[in-house]
DNA sequence: GTCTATACTGAGATAGAC
DNA sequence: GTCTATCTCAGTATAGAC
């Protein structure tokens, strides 16, 4: 807070120059053929200072996956914007605005998963040290549910569920070698017409007692939002 | 196939002496925590012959999850030979049974997961290399639909999901910090339950347009099994 | 607090001799 | 098939300049 602006925009640029220079890098050559050494010497900084400012060259995915985040939080809102849009097509805003924003990186996207398996990782995309950016991640999601008439029920668990669909079709992303990817694209609108459509069922008189087995499913497997939740599958260490 | 029997079995020995080794260090100190070195010291061979034997540490791994897939499949076999179990008993034995035998191994299952997000590593358990331990799965959970009353189209597309959420499900496993990890035990009792009860549902005039439309969204996404499958989401490469 | 230069360690993986 | 020697590279350590 006492740091000059000085400082701080010295630091930054820095910190920006290796960002930027990192993922110029990986996206020429490859994540794994991209030496941290590599990084700093196109940087124009010492090998150490690379290291000062990212603990790790998955740190620094990391770091692009943060700028990601706030892009794709931004596109949602600004898609948003048009309060024409129906509930399908708002969902399909946040979608496919994500997959916009990292449709030249497929590669440098594969590297966020390596430490799935891995609970207690500081980069596990599932784990602990990850909440706040998964939270932050449903909150974009949530953006597209405002305003739309929906159960409270429905309301409250839809986050963790489009988040949970959005991971995996980013995996599928991933794996599409279809021209232009224009393969997840169809999925994704498939997906959201086809869930939009069955939203209706669940104030059917056939359905509804699944619904609730359904969310108390998720309830007992901590998998449900907060304040429901018996407590979340992997506790929080630290706020 | 001309080799004698002392050939093949002097190098089995030595393979199986390297994974058994390895995986007794990899349960003791962890994955992180153990070298090839020490692999192939604590086995009695030179580091270049662990190599040969194994190009590398996650391929270890991956021969041990092929010793689970085999074993997984014996026990299913075994379970189902109880001809009186339900439906819904006989899904619960196929994924209970795959818990079983990985009950002590979180630690290990995790690495499995490491190339998740790099479809051309040929240890990625989604991309082409390892088609046929899916397809091995796959046909272990369809020993549990065998002989039930089903629809084709349901029959047809069960497989994929079931594996599909036997992957989700090792994922819960492995952050499962509850004692015994009694809350995966639930959560898959329960969603199989859900699953199993709603299944009358697909021959609902409210919800049959639904089914083909999802299996449409599945086929065209190149999920959907063989045959009916515009292609793979991944071309194999080989045979 | 920001950054450089340089050396070192550990470990995965490979080459090539035998 | 098996070994030893070697390579590469991520990451650490340190000592110091500003």
């Amino acid at each position: 807070m006492f740091n000059s602006d000085n400082h701080q925009s010295r630091s930054l640029v820095t910190r920006e120059a290796i960002l930027s220079t990192a993922l110029s890098l990986f996206r020429q050559r490859g994540l794994d053929n991209t030496t941290m050494r590599d990084i700093a010497q196109q940087a124009g900084v010492a090998l150490g200072s690379a290291y000062y400012y990212y603990e790790s060259k998955q740190a620094i995915l990391q770091a692009y996956y943060d700028q990601v985040q706030q892009l794709h939080h931004a596109r949602v809102v600004e898609a948003l914007s048009n309060k024409d849009l129906s509930f399908e097509d708002r969902l399909k805003a946040a979608f496919h605005s994500k997959l916009d924003i990292l449709h030249n990186d497929r590669k440098i996207l594969g590297a966020l998963f390596r430490y799935a398996g891995e609970p207690s990782h500081p980069l596990s995309p599932l784990g602990p040290a990850t909440r706040q950016h998964r939270e932050q991640s449903m909150a974009t999601f949530r953006l597209a549910l405002a305003n739309e008439n929906l159960q409270d029920d429905i309301r409250a668990v839809l986050p963790s569920l489009l988040w949970a669909a959005h991971m995996g079709i980013l995996l599928y992303f991933i794996y599409d070698d279809s021209p232009g990817q224009t393969r997840v694209r169809k999925l994704v609108d498939g997906a959201l017409s086809l869930l939009t459509s069955m939203l209706f069922l669940v104030r059917t008189p056939l359905f509804m007692p699944f619904c609730g087995r359904f969310a108390s499913l998720l309830h007992d497997a901590g998998l449900a939002p907060d304040g429901s939740a018996e407590s979340p599958i992997v506790n929080e260490e630290l706020s």
